[in-house]
DNA sequence: TTGAAAGCGGTACCAT
DNA sequence: ATGGTACCGCTTTCAA
């Protein structure tokens, strides 16, 4: 059923009825009330194409998906849709090309200007992240979930990854833990960045050296988990806690541990991030796992919110959103067993 | 940049490049050429909606995500991404409304008549799938990532659930269990009693009755598999095998398996279904795991074939692909430990 | 408050 | 092999 169709069957010129559709004021209220009513009965719908076409608007959101399918973006992804779910806006998942080439940004240049989306959402940013610069010269509104730090304008929605992670480490030094290992994202990534220096800051605060040994970068793999972990358990001394990046992660590590006849939450101190999935939680865990906690889902609606701020006008440099993340402890940290554990005489 | 614009800065018509472009046979290879140069060098692209709207195509696939944000899904979409990488597709996620209401019937019919997707992929299906029938009603074309048992016509892929979970069953059956659990997938769903069936048939096989108080259902989810788990070693006789439904049940069957002080592959023989996930992983639990393993993301690019292949003309009843299971033993599963297991002789 | 008509940016039929 | 032009289905001036 075509505009043109349904506004003869109810008598009414097509300029009227899409008005009427559109909810534009000068459409009697009378008329108004029928032509939706008819539209539902007779189960008319606009044609998206040639709205699109006609106003310039995509009426949807890229989002490009990282090579390796993250177990995170599903959650991610739930969120924005619950949120879009009342708007009539699609989202659109980009078959992604290879990790920051030439053909990302291809694909990008695509997106831009094919008119096939009108904002995009960029993941797993890096300080100086090209794709940022790129949408920015196209002229491709974005939203940067998590921060890089170029010059470039640009709104971003991220958590206080510093924050949590220095809270976490200090929780562990205010225990007594002096070796304290850290099984980070993947380098070069902004969050590992700012992870890493949460860490540091805490270390610092404590006058207790850094150890470039105790620090790990990689995917957040359960197979990573248990290598870092083996590999730092075979140092000696042996670290006595361990901030890890991600659900995944910590499963490695527990199994590392427990490899080593050790227990975790009495032996061996564990605290990892938890993005919040439903299919694995930290409570369950066994010991429940002490984490820093901050609502994936929820970072999903809220980025759908502020694209559409960003949509509807908003500039770009008044969009930025710094969450702050809970630390949660449970029963996976403890004090420092050991009777070598020196207690912390400065806080 | 638009087509005109373009045209004229070649001294050539619209048409000649719409043609060139699009790669008809009439154009002179050097025009062709020269067209395809100066599009790159001049930035020139079709405006999608556009050609949407005139053509009549969506350049879209449609997909369906649960309400609950599955693990399972970045998977499936990964696979389909990388396969459409080439083509010029998109991939629409669809803010998906609540499960089997009548929402979800909206849905559908509103991604089917509003002309936004070419065809739609369907997950999940229950033997007398609603959403199959729609589709059929609304002439939207769509592929079922499972199977349904509806007398309307539709195109799916498949893979083996019933021989799957018959062969591990019998596996079991073959090392001395008698007492096996079953902890499947969300009751109702069509690949849920496709594994009951396998489940049962095994058992048959070897004249074992089933025993309701052994097989539970529901979501795929580490805390199930934790509570099934224990409430099924709480009966007496306990039972001495396990069949899960996938990796993150499996997470807490092993926890359930350890709190009662018992030793899987020794004790108790777990088994599970695998969808290959590159973050957690059969071989690198303790004990490694034995599976049944598919890979998710080779069905998310097969399925991507198959969407082509349907809007390319293929009926959807010649599209109907069942794969089969692997069966990968490793160290879960082994023989029943005690001398009350009753060795079979009828095999 | 309603309607007529001019596009939006392409494609593809019909000529040449 | 190339070009002229009538659409695709809708929104939105402009006029009534």
């Amino acid at each position: 059923m075509k505009l043109k169709e349904f506004a003869k069957q109810l008598g009414l010129s097509p300029t009227t009825v899409s008005r009427a559709l559109s909810g534009y004021p000068e459409v009697s209220e009378k008329t108004r009330k029928r032509v939706a009513e008819e539209a539902v009965r007779l189960g008319y719908r606009p044609n998206v194409n040639a709205v699109r076409l006609v106003t310039g608007r995509a009426g949807a959101i890229g989002v490009v998906m990282g090579r390796n399918g993250e177990f995170q973006f599903s959650e991610y992804m739930s969120g924005m849709a619950e949120r879009l779910d009342s708007q009539d806006i699609d989202i659109l998942v980009s078959p992604i090309a290879e990790q920051g080439g030439k053909d990302e940004s291809q694909l990008y240049s695509r997106l831009a200007t094919s008119g096939r989306v009108d904002a995009v959402i960029i993941h797993s940013p890096m300080p100086n992240d090209e794709r940022i610069a790129l949408l920015h010269r196209l002229g491709m509104p974005f939203l940067v979930h998590g921060r890089s730090e170029t010059e470039v304008p640009h709104a971003w929605l991220d958590i206080d990854n510093e924050g949590a992670i220095r809270r976490a480490t200090s929780h562990l030094i205010d225990l007594g833990h002096r070796r304290i290992a850290m099984i980070n994202g993947r380098a070069g990534l902004t969050f590992s960045l700012h992870r890493d220096q949460g860490y540091r800051k805490a270390l610092e605060q404590r006058g207790i050296p850094f150890d470039p040994r105790l620090i790990a970068h990689g995917h957040f793999t359960d197979e990573l988990g248990f290598r870092f972990a083996r590999s730092f358990l075979e140092q000696s001394p042996q670290p006595t806690a361990f901030v890890a990046g991600s659900m995944m992660t910590v499963l490695g590590v527990y199994r590392a541990v427990r490899s080593f006849g050790l227990v975790v939450g009495r032996d061996v101190s564990v605290i990892a991030h938890d993005d919040v999935f439903p299919y694995l939680t930290a409570d369950n865990m066994v010991p429940s796992l002490s984490t820093t906690r901050s609502s994936l889902r929820a970072a999903g609606a809220r980025s759908a919110d502020l694209v559409l701020q960003l949509l509807s006008g908003k500039p770009a440099t008044e969009i930025h959103e710094l969450w702050s993340v809970e630390l949660i402890l449970r029963e996976s940290t403890g004090p420092v067993p050991h009777s070598d554990a020196i207690p912390d005489k400065t806080g």
